[in-house]
DNA sequence: ACCTGAACACCGTTCAAGT
DNA sequence: ACCTGAACACCGTTCAAGT
């Protein structure tokens, strides 16, 4: 919508030149340890993949949580595109179903990422970063309810809660997927009007 | 049911009478620690408080997992005991919502013991040690199943999973509890025939 | 058979010195 | 303004010595 800064950010932007590529680095290499050691990867290791002092990453990102927080930003605006296009193209229901089905996908890529990512998801920690996904999910929703295929009852915390809780409950299930796609769709049955 | 052993161990029992006692102790202990200081508190604060050196701690429990777990069998005696109580008292439906709401109340409790509690509560980690609770649940749905109040296309894995990831999820929202009774609500919606 | 605690290793975090 | 890495602190884990 607007031409300003597209990503929200709780950190100040680094001024110098060398200080924007380091925190560029710094977040690759967080998304490449993560991924392969998860949650509680040693933030030195991330550090030295990024060819950067253990000093550099604290001076960018002053907790791990702050880190992982960087990482969820990008996914924000990803989502709310999604939500952008999907009301555009499929029918009101469709929408809503197929995006929350994609927000459990999401969840589940996250899962290295533990709690904290899941908190973020759910717009608790940084409501104001978080908004424009959620305001995206809400418009779908309310869509589906004007229509009458939803109940009215049901808001989009609650579904963005049940999809995140499936998420994190069928984690390390035997057949976590197959375990996930069942409950989805006891969610789905439970809120269609 | 049987006159044997109730407590299903993982570890074998200790032998002597000290040991039995450091045993208790240090469940006692872990119980107050975890309780106060969330799940990643200090062993050595446990050994501590049970008046133990830290290497009889890891003697009696090689991981921190096995000693949340030894924590969690207790809890399996009570939730089998009440489903049978239940059962008796109870129409089909309402002894099912019941116990499950229940159970739900008993996942928030071990929300302090993290992803490792919760684990055992999907029984996988330690199937056959959490047998009787989930056998005594699957009693339940299957009654409620036979008067055709439940739809019969749903297990308890599923209805457990779906009552943990509540749990998970609403954590550490603002207003837990009554999101928790929200969302649990349409659980229900979901699950009726 | 069981207990103890010193010893070692690892990682998080800070901060004085440098550019 | 930003970077570096040595230094410190804390906690997990093992194991030789003891009862």
């Amino acid at each position: 919508m607007a031409t300003s800064t597209t990503t929200p950010d709780a950190l100040p932007r680094p001024q110098r030149a060398d200080a924007r590529r380091n925190h560029e680095r710094l977040l690759d290499a967080a998304r490449a340890v993560f991924g392969e050691q998860g949650p509680d990867a040693p933030l030195e290791e991330i550090a030295r993949r990024a060819g950067v002092g253990i000093g550099t990453l604290y001076r960018h990102f002053p907790t791990r949580d702050a880190l992982i927080t960087a990482m969820f930003f990008e996914r924000i605006e990803k989502s709310r595109v999604r939500a952008e296009e999907l009301s555009a193209t499929a029918s009101p229901v469709d929408a809503l179903s197929t995006w929350l089905r994609e927000q459990l996908d999401e969840a589940a890529a996250l899962r290295g990422l533990g709690a904290t990512a899941m908190n973020l998801m759910l717009c608790e920690a940084e409501p104001q970063a978080c908004a424009p996904m959620r305001e995206a999910g809400a418009a779908l929703l309310a869509r589906a309810q004007v229509v009458g295929q939803v109940r009215g009852d049901t808001d989009i915390d609650d579904l963005l809660h049940l999809v995140v809780g499936i998420g994190l409950a069928t984690d390390d299930a035997t057949d976590g997927p197959a375990l996930a796609d069942r409950l989805f769709a006891l969610m789905l049955d439970g809120v269609r009007a």
